[in-house]
DNA sequence: TTTATTTACGATAACGATTTCGGTAAAATG
DNA sequence: CATTTTACCGAAATCGTTATCGTAAATAAA
């Protein structure tokens, strides 16, 4: 079913049937009745790759991520998602899966015009940033949100990193704790570098020397991050609190503590950055910096339309803040001292 | 840049670089290699909506599925994504957000070319199929995965419900309850109702019973769900044993027992379907069925790809089952006898 | 040497829509 | 009654590829 064929069970041509489909003024409002009623009769479609062509733009926008098995990339997707029916565009999901190459090459195969916009958090392992400047070159609509790239020139949507590791550090050391760890996922994040200055700061506040032991590198490996984490706690000196940059950490902190039987939060306490819907839930109940994963998606995806839309309106606010929340529970309660 | 640009400045036809661009086995080796280099270097890709026009294919597959704030469909889209990939394919993601109505909607769309195939996991509150079978008279490939719709032609991949909802309930059983519930998330869905079959069948083993009265009916609302569940836990004879069809209901029964001061496992035994990375970190650690999400997403999607590239390959296996696990944990536990 | 066959490429027509540009009738205007 | 508008509609170009077909030169076969 084509607008050929459409038009010849009407007897009219092919533009009219057209123009008639999309309510031109040109169109007598008897005649696009009678198209459209056919339409639907014939249930005719117009093809999106012929439109597309045409129209040069897709209504498709690219959704780029490291990874999905992570709440808030799922939050987000779902805030994407729901700008996303409403204005009638399709999403494209692509994975990197934290590896900078796929990135890479992901960002190429975008430049052709199959989308009319990207949306993208980056890999924590990228340090090169040429190919999103190439997609700024090529004009190619593009909003960054958490894990944002701060030198390249387009909207960003972040939450207050800073404040937040202030915060959580702040909130370890007033709840009793000297010395604390932070664990990082990647030295090249500049999300997560303004966490650890947070942190930092923090400990500064309290007069509390910087030991850069505490601060633990950590990859995106569960396993080599599970062995960091054991080597962590095994020290001479471990830390009564650790501060997780990321959900997946805290996770492997929970089970290390498990195996060497380490009690949280008595001997330890630990506070993470996490979406996770069993926080409440765990034993013992997760301390948490929550973001907006939800608001900032659909923040993100609602720039990245005006963006599309009105292209070369200047007005665009380069950045957007949204506010995490500090959510206590007892895996940083004070200890009692009974 | 397009291909007319490329072919003028190799100073050759558009149709000769064209075919370059292929390997097409009518061009010489010298030119195809001056093609490419100057494809790299003037930094052409080919319009890929131009290409999807003319071969009428889009390298494109649609994942439809009701939600994604959910382990299982997270591991699943991870499945999907890295066969998708493998392919060149591209992923389209729709979410229902189990609202049948968006699914019939989505299906519609979706019958215009735009992709080449769909991978979907239905609504549970879908009972009419009528927008599948439209799919199937269309010829547009179709599998479907976990939550799938038994009187449509098309292969479909499961995991063994039946069984494991009998195994899930005898665990219950020999961990010592009597009175064991059953929490369902919808009763148009097959494999719902194929694990109640399941649940059903092992009272009748252990010559228990069957109660009505056990068998509740949930929805996706998580207040309403909540409810539903403080109330059957306010009965004045309440369960002793829950089984959980949903991850998400498993974690509701944790919340309203924690809020009414029910011990797990001692007043109350639980298990649940569920592929939560926490499952082991709750309070207490919780005993699932662990489906092979990850697997499902990716054999779902390689039948997928041979529909699609075999088409009218008639060899086509209807049915793909799957194994689950059922991993012990404390929610479970025989309550000890001191 | 003549004929048949490859080899390598170009011209051109699709693919299915959108859009510009006309064109014709009827209605409105002078 | 002549002229301009207005209201509707159609022809054809276009978007950027791909696929079919044709053809010149080069090679092989006769």
């Amino acid at each position: 079913m084509n607008l050929k064929e459409l038009a010849k069970a009407l007897n009219l041509s092919i533009s009219t049937v057209s123009k008639a489909m999309r309510d031109s003024y040109e169109i007598s409002e008897t005649t696009k009745k009678a198209v459209k009623q056919k339409a639907i009769e014939l249930n005719y479609q117009a093809n999106p790759y012929a439109s597309s062509l045409r129209k040069q733009k897709s209504k498709t926008i690219a959704l780029v991520i490291p990874e999905i098995a992570n709440n808030f990339f799922t939050l987000a997707i779902n805030g994407v998602e729901s700008i996303a029916q409403e204005k009638g565009y399709h999403v494209l999901i692509y994975l990197t899966h934290e590896d900078a190459d796929k990135e890479v090459e992901i960002a190429k195969i975008l430049q052709n015009g199959r989308v009319d916009g990207i949306l993208m958090s980056t890999t924590c392992n990228g340090i090169d940033t040429k190919h999103l400047e190439e997609l700024r070159e090529k004009d190619i609509p593009l909003v960054l949100f958490d894990r944002v790239v701060d030198q390249i020139s387009t909207p960003k949507i972040t939450t207050d990193d800073y404040n937040s590791g202030f915060n959580a550090t702040e909130h370890l050391i007033t709840q009793g704790c000297q010395r604390v760890s932070f664990l990082s996922i990647s030295p090249n994040l500049s999300i997560c570098n303004k966490r650890m200055n947070g942190y930092q700061d923090a400990l500064i506040k309290y007069h509390i020397k910087s030991n850069s032991n505490w601060l633990v590198q950590c990859s995106n490996d569960d396993a080599y991050n599970k062995n960091v984490i054991r080597k962590l706690l095994s020290r001479k000196m471990i830390p009564d609190g650790i501060f997780a940059s990321v959900e997946k950490l805290a996770i492997k902190v929970y089970e290390v503590c498990e195996e060497m039987g380490i009690k949280i939060p008595e001997q330890l306490k630990i506070i993470s950055f996490s979406n996770l819907q069993t926080a409440s839930l765990l034993n013992p109940s997760l301390t948490t910096i929550t973001q907006p994963a939800y608001e900032m998606g659909r923040e993100a995806a609602s720039i990245l339309f005006r963006l599309i839309e009105k292209k070369g309106s200047n007005f665009i606010l380069e950045k957007t803040v949204l506010k995490s929340t500090l959510i206590e529970r007892n895996s940083t309660r004070a200890s009692l001292v009974v």
